[in-house]
DNA sequence: ATTGTTAGATGAGACCTATCATGTATTTTG
DNA sequence: CAAAATACATGATAGGTCTCATCTAACAAT
């Protein structure tokens, strides 16, 4: 029945978004419904196609919004530190705690998004906007980068994020097992053993 | 209409399981429906019942299926091997290869159906089923390892794994650009670098 | 052979799905 | 202050979902 003024239809359409971007990370894309998105806004399900063409418009707004508070996020994370090794520190166990397990809808949309992203079908706008978030997050894990072989930067850098989301993708398929817990563990050494081996000889 | 031997039930009941374990890995547990399924193995949705008490039951038996065909497949790898680190070599080529990125109807339920698994509610019997399956994985993946200390077998052994899976998430979900296979070489350097590093000096 | 059993096809139930058309009350504009 | 515009709710559509009841024809056992 409503008209709404211009300030609170603005402040629904950001409700749908934060929502939505919660929702598909925590359900997937395919697990939550339009209504269930807009009655998670607050709204009725009839108004979301005046905000959006398609579930799969917002589908990929959606991703690109957890994407950019992935990166601020990271980005946080780093400026609190003095030197990129202490960086990725904290960027690693930030990423494996069960704390970061437990919340997928407002976590890591590489590693929350990756299965879905990969059974959508070629062409499908949220793939491009998945591709672009991710590169993105590979740039702040590349120029974190502290080894003697800069030719190597990147390639180390893909293989510690390919650990970081496995690690994350199997500890939430098996949390409450002891078995979750030692995953992150057994990533957080594989990925930081180096580097505290270096501190603790240097 | 029909009815139909015990030999083609027991046919038709193992089609159903062999789909199901393909159609789920490809498209998702709730990716698929049940009518789906059964078309899948050429028959129509209302002899399900019969077979199975409901879709998760079935979802069940074929995660279950898929991570005895997996653990079958990484032991006949390992059987046409040498020692334990050509061994680990034709794994990780194996897992990480453009071939298996493809198939994921037929690859790794680690992988496939991580994500699935994490999403659905406590208590489900297909948890315990994945829960199961990578346990028996993550055994056969601890025996490989051959490093001086043996008391980080377990450790580095479930590093590698994450390494494997997080990689190969990613390179289906970026399938078709450069950085999907950028992602498996990264990473199958990771995990093998210090072996070849190791041969090439010995 | 006759008969009971049953695999699976048909179809229906109740519900959920994405999308769109309409109505309406309020906000915005003139 | 009147008129136009519109955000949202309601409701409808056409389709999908899982599950179950029923029917039937062929198999299994007598």
């Amino acid at each position: 029945m409503p008209r709404v003024s211009r300030e609170v239809t603005e402040k629904n359409r950001a409700a749908i978004e934060r929502e939505s971007a919660r929702l598909f990370r925590e359900q997937g894309l395919q697990g939550v419904s339009v209504a269930e998105l807009m009655a998670a806004a607050g709204l009725t399900h009839g108004g979301f196609y005046g905000h959006f063409e398609s579930k799969d418009a917002l589908a990929t707004v959606a991703c690109t919004k957890a994407f950019d508070e992935a990166v601020e996020r990271w980005k946080e994370r780093i400026s609190g530190t003095r030197d990129p090794k202490s960086a990725l520190t904290a960027l690693v166990d930030g990423y494996l705690s069960s704390r970061n397990r437990g919340l997928a809808g407002s976590g890591c949309p590489v590693a929350a998004l990756a299965t879905d992203v990969a059974r959508e079908p070629e062409g499908k706008p949220v793939k491009d906007a998945y591709l672009a978030g991710l590169r993105r997050l590979i740039r702040v894990l590349v120029d974190l980068q502290s080894s003697d072989d800069p030719t190597r930067h990147r390639s180390v850098a893909l293989a510690q994020l390919s650990t970081m989301v496995g690690a994350l993708v199997l500890a939430r398929a098996t949390k409450g097992h002891a078995l979750s817990n030692e995953i992150m563990a057994a990533a957080r050494e594989n990925i930081l053993g180096g580097i505290e081996r270096m501190r603790s000889a240097g």
